[in-house]
DNA sequence: GTCTATAAGCCGATAGAC
DNA sequence: GTCTATCGGCTTATAGAC
């Protein structure tokens, strides 16, 4: 009733962001999450049906966010295009340092939910990843590089491939190896848009 | 005591296998495990010391498999050298479209058991994909390339990458994606070792 | 080495009061 | 909308017989 600064509904959300991102879904109890909270897990289920749609409520919080950080580091980035692309990478390895890291949560949730493609919060994982995919597309396009669907699939490869590797072999440097590689795809492709002039 | 043809051990770990790889490690419980092998909780845990233990067999038993299935494709193609690396990729997709396909075993369990980085499992899919790196970089160093260890890192990217997003979308045609862009980058790599000469 | 049986605790979800 | 209390089932792991 007498409506706080952060709703309950909000704080449960958020509890359950740093737990699931941080122990895994199914490593995460919803007693655990409820007392992280400071609620009863009777509210919990007051404001969300299951546990499945808390996983979704989780994953849906980060989509926003995550685009923007992302946009931000391509247009804070100096240099060419292809330096902008990089600079994303280099970004990511310099968070990947940080001892919470734990990856990336759409794909650790879709790696342990693999057993149901259907789930509510892999969509949403796929619908994430989607997005960025647009955006990068918009950008290659702008740019006038012919086939920039072909080579935003290529570098979201990269991106998602170095969240994999990293997180296996806890080596940001990772990244840096992947940016590389990207730089290199989006050159090729620029001197692909300049030759088929 | 009456050896069978196939070890107690060994139907063990491979009524395992099926069942992590199926429904994840914390999404499949010891008791499922038994009964799928046949035996009793009290027999399982006579040949394991614990969940853990087996969790880390069960990976174990797919290391040799899977680098020996990719060496093969790699031998069998036609082609150079990146036409090559691009049929892992092709067979790869090709693999992705059987209905039990799940992704990457090790890349799933390294990313359901982020919370507990040392672990044994982790440590044992680390090894894994050093081993296919390792191999990779030895091919491309027998080519003449210059920088095979840079290169080798960039194409497990992006074949680990696949994984994820294949995963994710449920959608195979990214591991072709994913093939050009490492015949791409193997093509210039190649380019580059002449022009260095 | 394999069995039956069970400990001891945690899980998701619900009942009913206020 | 939030609370206390609890259900029925499942989980890892162990005890003791043969």
């Amino acid at each position: 009733m007498a409506r706080s600064a952060t709703s309950t509904r909000e704080r449960i959300v958020s509890a359950a962001n740093k737990l699931f991102y941080g122990d895994g879904i199914r490593g995460v109890s919803l007693d655990a999450v409820a007392a992280k909270a400071g609620v009863t897990k009777r509210t919990l289920y007051y404001h969300f049906r299951s546990k499945d749609d808390l996983v979704a409520a989780y994953l849906a919080g980060r989509d926003q966010p995550n685009l923007a950080l992302f946009r931000k580091w391509f247009e804070e980035a100096d240099g060419a295009l292809p330096a902008k692309v990089e600079q994303i990478f280099r970004n990511l390895a310099r968070s990947a340092r940080h001892p919470k890291w734990k990856g990336c949560g759409f794909l650790r949730t879709s790696a342990e939910l693999a057993n149901m493609p259907g789930h509510p919060a892999i969509k949403i994982g796929a619908a994430h990843k989607k997005k960025f995919d647009a955006w990068l597309r918009e950008v290659f396009e702008q740019a006038g590089i012919a086939d920039a669907s072909q080579l935003s699939r290529q570098i979201l490869l990269l991106l998602d491939g170095s969240f994999a590797v990293v997180l296996l072999h806890r080596d940001p440097s990772y990244m840096e190896t992947a940016g590389e590689a990207a730089r290199s795809l989006v050159d090729g492709a620029l001197r692909g848009r300049v030759a088929r002039r």
